[in-house]
RNA sequence: GGCGUCGUGGCCAAGUGGUAAGGCAAGGGUCUGCAAAACCCUCACCACGGGUUCAAAUCCCGUCGACGCCUCCA
């Protein structure tokens, strides 16, 4: 049984989909008017890794992630750069589809936009009308109601009074309540517009999901996911809107991740504090980003640093070193090794999905795969062959599948390769000849051709990297 | 001010009532011509102060501190 740390109830709870095996799952994607950040990666990491999890126990998962292509800093954007908005937003929408296909996330099983499901908003916001949990103002705008939901702020925490409206930014007058938020927003002059029942205008940040969710996945749904510091006010006014509409329950269970940290602050565009994800790739392999998000719970706080990268980076040497092929020419363990060896790998699988099924506890799912790691080094230490190593390693290959690592070995020009496999053969003779001076400068040379040279029991091995 | 999350070894990080997983780093050792890799060993009483309990990192109260949200934000 997968159990899941629901934000609603503050619990974990069991994981029980409204349809037997199959997961309806909308996560909030990300507004496209600038490069996606590695915190971008981190969400959308977390969400690839349950995503593949709950497809490995046999879910069949609807994965929706939206794109935000209608908003006023895309519009901002866009005057600034003297480009149409939804050209803007289409060519960053790319980029992101990059992005993240280069962290070999999965892509969703659908991705909408606000621009292509414009005559649905407006629909949902004339349903909330006639329900009377929204109004027309007279300056165009169009309002939800927050005192019209009695359990406004559920998902927050949060009290209606306790609320600082208009701390920092200023209520605008056309509001009946100050909490009150924005389904639907005049047009200024200048701006991008789609015509409506209350004129020319556009939608409210957070009606789009809702109108999206329903349109994608129907009135309810498993899971709703996202960073944390969408909770309030972004899920809290979706959960509003959709079942002051449907006047169901909307999401069972809400996921929310924690926030990339760097120098002890999250990494946000508006603190300025960014790393691109393409800035992130060009110095490290995909699967450092991976590693770092697997390392810890995917609701604390991610460190991010050079530190926690390089650490991540060790630790991905030691599993791609694990999954190299034995050699087939050894004499081999004891039966008996070889099948414990096996057993333990089976062992560890266990672990591993007992970790994974508690709300996705990738740090202890991890440590069972270094159990593997370790009962496979320790057997090749004691002589095992290939395909005594192979049960184990299918094992493990099988569970970084999942998680999404690709550990792929590094490789280096091919053209090259006859000239390392040349010098391998000279160090070899000068290794037998014992003219250790010379042996050494060749695996010098070799290591800054990008080339590690590994002397074992049963010969010399070399790998890129 | 309100709401929420949290404070575990040099770093990252599991564990939420029965005497502290794992990874990285560091030190020692085995192996090696030397290395590298691997393996073995060493390295914490869990922010602080009270309390509950036979027993607490784990529950309760308080203090201090960090971060997030209350405004666009994954």
């Amino acid at each position: 049984m997968i159990r899941i740390y629901n934000t609603l109830t503050r619990k974990k709870e069991d994981f029980v989909t409204l349809e037997p095996n199959i997961v309806k799952m909308y996560v909030c994607g990300v507004t496209v008017y600038n490069d996606a950040h590695v915190g971008h990666a981190m969400s959308a990491l977390v969400f690839d890794v349950i995503r593949r999890y709950l497809e490995y126990r046999g879910y069949n998962v609807k994965h929706v992630m939206n794109y935000t292509d209608v908003d006023d800093k895309i519009i901002n954007r866009a005057n600034a750069l003297g480009e149409d908005p939804l050209a803007l937003s289409q060519r960053y929408i790319a980029d992101y589809n990059k992005n993240l296909s280069d962290l070999n996330v999965l892509p969703a099983t659908s991705n909408p936009q606000v621009s292509k499901t414009m005559p649905l908003i407006i629909e949902f916001i004339q349903g909330l009308i006639r329900k009377e949990a929204a109004y027309a103002a007279p300056n165009g705008d169009v309002y939800f109601s927050v005192t019209s939901e009695e359990d406004y702020g559920k998902l927050s925490g949060r009290k209606i009074e306790d609320m600082q409206a208009g701390a920092r930014i200023e209520v605008e007058e056309a509001k009946v309540h100050p909490m009150d938020f924005a389904l639907w927003k005049a047009a200024k002059p200048g701006e991008i517009f789609w015509e409506s029942p209350w004129g020319k205008g556009r939608p409210g940040w957070h009606i789009e999901c809702s109108a999206m969710n329903l349109a994608e996945l129907g009135e309810q749904i498993d899971i709703h996911g996202g960073g944390n510091d969408l909770i309030f006010p972004h899920h809290e006014n979706e959960i509003a809107q959709s079942e002051a509409y449907t006047g169901k329950e909307f999401s069972r269970y809400w996921i929310h991740n924690g926030m990339l940290q760097i120098g002890g602050e999250k990494m946000s565009k508006s603190l300025g504090n960014i790393v691109s994800i393409q800035d992130f790739l060009a110095k490290r392999d995909a699967d450092v980003m991976r590693m770092l998000v697997l390392s810890g719970s995917y609701r604390a706080p991610l460190i991010f640093t050079d530190e926690t990268q390089d650490a991540a980076e060790k630790s991905l040497d030691r599993l791609r070193a694990a999954l190299r092929a034995g050699r087939a020419d050894l004499g081999g363990l004891s039966l008996e090794a070889a099948s414990a060896l096996t057993s333990q790998a089976e062992a560890a699988k266990q672990s591993f999905i007992e970790a994974m099924d508690d709300d996705f506890n990738s740090p202890l799912a991890l440590a069972a795969l270094y159990e593997i790691v370790k009962g496979i080094n320790t057997a090749r230490d004691g002589g095992a062959n290939a395909a005594q190593l192979q049960p184990a390693q299918t094992i493990l290959r099988e569970l970084t599948d999942v998680l999404g690592l690709r550990l792929a070995e590094k490789t280096g020009s091919s053209a090259d390769e006859a000239r390392v496999l040349a010098l391998i053969e000279e160090r070899n003779q000068a290794r037998k000849d014992k003219q250790w001076a010379r042996s050494d400068q060749l695996r010098d040379q070799l290591k800054e051709m990008g080339v590690t040279i590994e002397d074992g029991k049963g010969g010399t091995t070399w790998r890129w990297g």
